[in-house]
DNA sequence: CTTTTGTTTTTTATCTACAATAAACATTTT
DNA sequence: AAAATGTTTATTGTAGATAAAAAACAAAAG
């Protein structure tokens, strides 16, 4: 088959979730708009509630006719996105301990595990190059240069530069501009953690990442948000399955937090600056840190494949 | 036809070049490593030169009989890669005046007017997004966000930061590291240079892409290093087609070059540090005067194709 | 005459096939 | 036995086909 339709089942399923019996349905863009989708998904989707039964539909008379239910819904692992599915995939191979820095990546067969076409891989793997974890030899195979030593240096100097240079934006924005609201947002947000902090000490990651974020914004530069998602998602994944010391990590990330929202909040620069350096500095120590050091990491070339 | 083979061609066409009669051929994986090809494009290339009475060859005898001819070589225009047919294709396309900002780019269009397949297309723009002057939107077009004074900027303040780190780690390493004798020879070819500047103040681009290159290698940072080369092939491009002051533009940059070296050379922190911001404050000048400023600049979306 | 719905066309996302190229394996030569 | 050549296999690069999704166009309803 050339396509799934996992866009039209996944907004099918997020629309199914909202219906309340009797309802009223709004316009057809309205509803295209409200999914993200274009108008045509958005009828197809009308049309299936149609014929389940859902809902009547006549034209603009849209009426919810009954309570959907289990069996209305389309199974989750059908509506993940072709490119979800190969990124989870692949992200899993590669930061997983058997995979060791200088293997080959083979196109073909990480289609085949997949159970994909060669083409999304390979478009998959254009796309991730950037991130710095593989590299192309043209006309020959990927390598798998690996979440290494190297690699976290590397990523932190950078990283570095760019939030030294955003935090120092974000102190000379206006004070009536949105970021600050946001920011005694994120604020409160790790107060509320630190009170249910056993409990709830899983959630800062996401928390985390959405600070980091919210400080690039300030910047306005789209090379440093660029950087930012890479580094956001390649952290996703690799503390994912590294929880060792994540109780401990994260306590002292919340005080370091805090202590540099005070010093954007205070707006002087000076401030500003020590604060993000101490904050960094801790970061890419736990980077480091989190790192195995195996026995490859000397970065000899190792034949074998990524697949074993 | 599934794939060109460009790759045999242009390897073809640079053995051919370097052959002498009654020379002597070394062995396959000697051929197969000078030329940067595996052995069976070289075996494939002794073969064409077998069937065309250029050589004998008969194991490892394998002697030259005579001197090729123009005749002998493929046309230029069937050795390019089809990577490189649709770089210059589409820059020419998205940095010509005609390219406005907010334009949506076809893939299909894109395709057609080159001459090849979608494929290569679609994994070129991913390849090419990178470079922050065209941006996807998920199951929808491309949009062109173009060569602005913005990009410009954003461009530059990236550029600054990471070009004063290299800067500063260049003037860190060794007294005995080759990349001192490499800047040594870069700083003659600029006194070269100025010798003749007249006749070859149009060679100083690609003096000054080698310049900035090996100063970004001293920071052995794959960031750093990629960015560099997303700068050097947009850059490449832009003032290829922006020939306007370039003698005066060349012949202030070429003082300040050589202003920098002097200052890496002295291995003073605080000297490199001042050369290097001078020098990058006149480039990002130099950028900005070189965009023209459109009525289409403010960024409001234009509904028309690329393509026109 | 503006918005909504109905219908058709265009474009993207993905798969499959196949030539070019690389890589692996087998045989011969030194 | 090490390296070269000869032969076969695997993998990449590219084109082309097709369903999903978006976009454009046309008709109807307010």
């Amino acid at each position: 088959m050339a396509r799934q339709n996992t866009l039209f089942k996944d907004a099918y399923n997020r629309y199914v979730a909202g219906l309340k019996p009797d309802a009223a349905l709004p316009t057809e863009p309205e509803i295209a708009a409200e999914l993200g989708v274009s108008r045509s998904t958005a009828r197809a989707i009308l049309m299936r509630l149609s014929d389940a039964g859902i809902i009547s539909w006549n034209k603009r008379q849209k009426t919810v006719l009954r309570q959907p239910t289990e069996a209305d819904f389309f199974p989750q692992e059908e509506t993940n996105s072709l490119h979800d599915i190969i990124e989870r995939s692949f992200m899993l191979r590669i930061l997983s301990d058997e995979a060791q820095p200088g293997m080959q990546i083979n196109e073909l067969e990480l289609a085949r595990e997949i159970g994909t076409g060669t083409s999304v891989v390979r478009e998959f793997l254009i796309r991730f190059s950037r991130f710095g974890l593989i590299e192309k030899r043209p006309n020959s195979h990927w390598i798998l240069k690996g979440f290494t030593s190297e690699f976290a240096l590397e990523l932190a100097d950078v990283r570095e530069m760019f939030e030294l240079h955003s935090a120092a934006q974000f102190g000379r924005m206006p004070v009536d501009h949105p970021a600050w609201t946001s920011l005694a947002a994120i604020q409160q947000e790790h107060y509320d953690l630190l009170e249910d902090f056993d409990e709830r000490y899983r959630d800062f990651s996401q928390l985390d990442e959405r600070f980091h974020l919210l400080i690039h914004r300030a910047s306005k530069n789209r090379f440093i948000a660029d950087f930012y998602d890479a580094i956001a998602i390649v952290f996703h994944y690799h503390y994912q399955w590294n929880k060792a010391f994540a109780r401990v990590r994260n306590s002292r990330a919340i005080a370091e937090h805090l202590d540099y929202i005070e010093a954007l909040q205070s707006r002087d620069p000076a401030r500003i600056d020590t604060a993000c350096r101490t904050h960094l500095a801790s970061a890419r120590q736990t980077l480091l840190q989190s790192i195995p050091q195996s026995a490859g990491e000397i970065g000899e070339a190792d034949t074998s494949t990524v697949h074993g």
